[in-house]
DNA sequence: ATTTCCTATCTTTTT
DNA sequence: GATAGGAAAT
């Protein structure tokens, strides 16, 4: 039976969020509150209570969040009802709606999901069919005004610009005739089902009877009509958020939904969480004095445990290349403290191996012996994906093991997309999205000509394009050498459907095909070192062994693709992977680290360039204060005078967000400073640190 | 049609 | 420093 789980560990307030299971439950949880251990622990309170994990539904911001809190929950009771919860997130929840009742909306039951590259390749051609080109006008501009407007409540129209709108409804209506969806679509349709069907409304009401909603000062307001559309009364709703961690006001995410939910759903249980039990006092200190530097803020303080603590450190340097190095170094150092809680066990000749500055296997053998820090328990924050670049740099010439977190998106990555289009054709042929992308790729004598054509002849005829692509008359239209090549690609792509369909093992088929079409070929070919092919290949055998998986699990091709496409994390692996965390902000929210460095506190990166144009610093502020607020032990705050943009040397100015720092709970090491301290003495330093540990 | 080489532009943040 | 898109060469 259950293990139960452990409710006299709690606070008050997190006891009484977590006894509080009926109607409408608002929970304000600053950070650190321990607001994910009350969330799963009310969640394991309501299978205690009885209530069928069937009923359950909790909605988190991404998917990373989603399998956390199910593992947890997962963790105190019984592990098969835990996973019977629905855990996920906005979209992925639509996605499920849209399954069952998309044919209400006028879609066809198999659409096809966009992704942003998708999104991107479409809306280039019509910036150029609409002769946007000579205005410059870029597509992500286009693509930020249209969702922008999909996620407001007045839609396309209420694009501004007559061109951006004009390129906006051309994209929606060849979404539309492709019979596929993009991200926003989700949001849009999901709650659009819900509005105007009542049968499916009622439905899903009597499905999930007990709602949760994590990060909510992150939803948007057609997320906030979604929910409303999902709970039915009685409202046993319960939301938690943090108005200062709202870090998605770009993309349309509204602290005044924390109103608006009060009035929805009327008297709610307000409950708050402001007893921090992650970080130092110095920490918060610092945190709580510059986010007190935003107004119409609900006024609250996180309330220390953990008193006193190591002072924050403030330092600069005279370029990126001086940051990149000093904070490598200095993680060895403080590695080398090792852990907080020390023990009585005495360095040995590993140690000494270690400061002879060995490496491989033995150092590692030393690590475990040594009580040292794990490299897990260092983050890097940066507030673009970019600045990450230096830094794995320098790490990989200093031997740090290190892992990136959502840095380059698996599905970024072109062999991926490539294989997940082939996939989807031999799904479905008719994917006109997927079918387009792999048409010519590899090249195989459809062309440009051929390929605008198609599309034409499609879209006047209202068929898909394998429709088209399959049909005489639209054949006797090209060339003939283009209607050899079409008529030999249909061969191949009907043949490998139809042994899809008769049963075949989809991976094989798939890894067989991307060999026979030439595919696999053309990709080694085009990749320049042997490094790079090594790359691709693992790409594919990635995704070859994630299909295998999820096909394992009795799930659909068709799932694995749209699970793909949402989940862009490449899961389990990734998380499993040793080292130094290096993470943007935005990423970093929910997690914690024993010592964590912040660096870029420069004008222009944080607060970045186009939020001081856009007037959003306050979003900036908040972003800082969110890196902050994950440390638990140690916080290093860095900037410099010079950073390489470009390949060119840029100056750069410390942030305005330094002045608003508490200085009494800082330490600040400035330029001058380091620059007296020569790499000399600091080998020295690391030597000595070396020897008094051996002596004990 | 395809490849190659040159140039312009790029950078927030994510589902 | 990377990468996408265009022009020129094959």
């Amino acid at each position: 039976m259950a293990a139960g789980f452990d409710i006299s560990k709690l606070n008050a307030a997190q006891r009484e969020a977590v006894e509080a299971l009926d109607g409408p439950v608002l929970i304000l949880a600053g950070a650190g509150t321990g607001k994910t251990r009350t969330v799963t622990c009310r969640m394991a309170n309501l299978l205690q209570k009885g209530i069928s994990p069937e009923k359950i539904l909790a909605v988190t911001f991404t998917n990373k969040a989603a399998r956390e809190m199910q593992e947890r929950v997962a963790g105190m009771v019984d592990k098969k009802a835990a996973n019977k919860l629905t855990v996920c997130t906005f979209h992925s929840l639509c996605v499920r709606l849209l399954r069952n009742g998309i044919e209400r909306l006028g879609y066809k039951k198999n659409f096809s999901i966009c992704t942003p590259g998708d999104q991107t390749a479409l809306i280039k051609q019509f910036i150029v069919k609409r002769g946007g080109i000579r205005e410059k006008i870029k597509p992500g501009d286009v693509l930020a005004a249209i969702s922008r407007a999909k996620n407001s409540d007045k839609g396309l129209a209420s694009i501004e610009d007559d061109l951006y709108r004009t390129i906006a409804e051309d994209y929606t209506r060849e979404l539309q005739m492709r019979n596929a969806v993009d991200f926003d679509d989700l949001l849009l349709l999901g709650e659009k089902l819900l509005r105007e069907h009542s049968e499916e409304r009622a439905y899903w009401q009597e499905r999930f009877r007990y709602i949760t909603v994590d990060e909510f000062q992150d939803t948007n307001s057609l997320q906030m009509s979604l929910l409303k559309q999902m709970v039915g009364t009685p409202y046993n709703v319960c939301v938690v958020g943090d108005d200062d961690q709202s870090i998605y006001g770009w993309r349309g995410a509204e602290v005044a939904n924390i109103l608006q939910f009060e009035r929805f759903f009327p008297d709610p249980h307000v409950i708050r969480l402001e007893e921090n039990y992650r970080s130092t006092e110095a920490v918060l200190r610092v945190a709580n004095k510059l986010i007190k530097g935003n107004l119409g803020r609900r006024e609250k303080e996180l309330r220390p445990t953990i008193p006193g603590g190591a002072l924050v450190r403030l330092l600069s340097f005279t370029g990126d290349e001086a940051e990149a190095e000093w904070i490598a170094d200095e993680i060895k150092a403080i590695r080398r403290e090792g852990k907080r809680k020390k023990t009585e066990a005495k360095p040995d000749a590993a140690v000494m191996r270690l400061i002879g500055g060995g490496g491989g296997a033995a150092e590692e053998a030393a690590l475990a012996d040594a009580n040292l820090r794990a490299w897990e328990d260092f983050a890097i924050l940066f507030r673009t994906n970019t600045l990450i670049r230096k830094m794995e740099q320098v790490f990989r010439e200093k031997d740090i093991p290190y892992r990136l977190v959502g840095a380059q998106s698996f599905y970024d990555r072109r062999e991926v997309r490539d294989a997940l289009a082939y996939l989807q054709v031999i799904a479905d042929p008719n994917s006109d999205v997927a079918l387009l992308r792999i048409l010519n790729t590899p090249p195989r004598g459809i062309g440009e000509v051929a390929s605008l054509a198609l599309t034409d002849w499609s879209r006047e005829h209202e068929e898909t394009v394998w429709e088209s692509l399959n049909s005489e008359s639209f054949r006797a239209e090209v060339s003939k050498k283009a209607a050899t090549a079409i008529a030999g690609f249909c061969d191949e792509i009907q043949n490998v459907h139809d042994q899809l369909i008769g049963g075949h093992d989809a991976r094989d088929l798939l890894e067989g095909f991307l060999e026979t079409s030439g595919y696999v070929e053309w990709l080694m070919k085009n990749q320049k070192s042997d490094t790079e092919r090594d790359q691709r290949r693992q790409g594919l055998a990635d995704v070859y062994e994630s299909l295998e998986r999820t096909l394992g699990k009795g799930k659909s091709v068709q799932t694995y693709l749209e699970e793909s496409l949402l989940d862009p994390q490449k899961d389990d692996e990734l998380e499993k992977k040793q080292g130094v965390t290096l993470i943007t902000l935005h990423a970093a929210k929910g997690l914690e680290f024993p010592v964590v460095f912040l660096t870029g506190l420069e004008e222009g990166i944080l607060p970045h360039k186009r939020s001081i144009e856009e007037g959003t610093k306050d979003e900036e502020r908040r972003l800082l204060y969110v890196g902050i607020t994950r440390a638990q032990e140690r916080l290093m705050l860095t900037y410099c005078g010079k950073r390489v943009k470009w390949g060119e040397e840029v100056r750069s100015e410390p942030s305005c967000f330094i002045g608003e720092l508490d200085f009494d709970w800082i330490e600040e090491i400035d330029y001058e400073a380091m620059m007296q301290e020569e790499a000399n003495d600091d080998d020295l330093e690391d030597f000595f640190g070396g020897m008094r540990e051996m002596l004990g």
